[in-house]
DNA sequence: TAGGGATGGGTAA
DNA sequence: TACCCCTCCCTAA
């Protein structure tokens, strides 16, 4: 679920839904009752997305509420004549402008005060999905990487926003093999690697989910079964050449990938 | 119906 | 690199 695409849905429909309104805030699994009460009846203003981040603005409050949601994290939203009841590990519940949102299993669900944000943010790479992103500082980052340009790909201080999913993507619609040292990544390809992940992402945002093949005939792309919807993220078989994809761990996670496309795999 | 993964990341060593 | 946290869903029985 959650990557950078994920995050600037909900920060689109979430601000759409409760921005310009008074929230009534709790936190019923209580590990947030601490936000729950510093913006409980407070005006929401507006909702920032970086990378995988979330930042929650308040009227009248220095501090931001900050939302990353991990592997795990999860937003439920209903208008709120239909909304349930929280569960057990709701962690934050928002009420206000007709609609009922909940979060669950967030890795982050915290107050930051205007220090914390800016550390937060310059720890982060550009966001191919903001219009402020600057691709440059994320080339020079990357350049200086020996580590294999599949697992620096990951890493939210050269670009934010990217998952096991789009780096898997990525690398496979522009034909890059992943195992290639960061450093061995010649300019001109970091500019395609850059432009298909602001196309993909982009994609995510606007179909909500993560579909980076075409359409096929008679099914448009918002239609794609699972099978259908990536090249070799998940897939048994590349969606390009159809041959074998690969699975093998990077680092800490799992990289799917297609030799005959890619290259690259002892 | 149980259990293994999973689109993450921080921390310690 | 290893471990920890966090929750839900799909799969295999």
């Amino acid at each position: 679920m959650p990557e950078g695409h994920t995050i600037h849905r909900a920060a689109r429909d979430q601000a759409q839904r409760f921005a310009g309104h008074a929230l009534a805030v709790s936190s019923p699994q209580g590990r947030a009752a601490d936000v729950a009460i510093a913006v409980d009846g407070r005006v929401l203003e507006r909702i920032e997305p970086y990378g995988k981040h979330l930042l929650y603005r308040f009227a009248g409050l220095a501090e931001a509420v900050h939302v990353h949601l991990g592997l795990f994290g999860r937003f439920r939203s209903w208008p709120a004549e239909r909304a349930p009841e929280p569960r057990a590990t709701t962690r934050l519940r928002f009420a206000g402008g007709g609609y009922v949102l909940h979060l669950s299993g967030a890795t982050a669900s915290e107050l930051l005060d205007p220090m914390a944000v800016d550390a937060l943010l310059a720890r982060l790479g550009p966001d191919p999905l903001r219009d402020d992103a600057d691709p440059s500082v994320a080339w020079e980052r990357l350049r200086r990487r020996r580590a294999p340009i599949g697992a620096v790909l990951l890493d939210q201080a050269v670009i934010a926003g990217i998952g096991n999913a789009y780096r898997a993507e990525i690398l496979a619609a522009a034909g890059v093999d992943p195992w290639q040292p960061a450093s061995a990544v010649s300019r001109e390809e970091f500019g395609r690697l850059w432009e298909i992940a602001r196309e993909q992402l982009s994609d995510g945002v606007r179909l909500r989910r993560i579909i980076t093949m075409p359409a096929q005939p008679g099914r448009p792309r918002s239609r794609l079964r699972r099978a259908e919807a990536t090249r070799v993220y998940g897939q048994r078989r590349c969606g390009g050449c159809g041959g074998p994809v690969r699975r093998e761990p990077m680092g800490p996670r799992t990289l799917h990938w297609c030799p005959a496309c890619q290259g690259g795999g002892a």
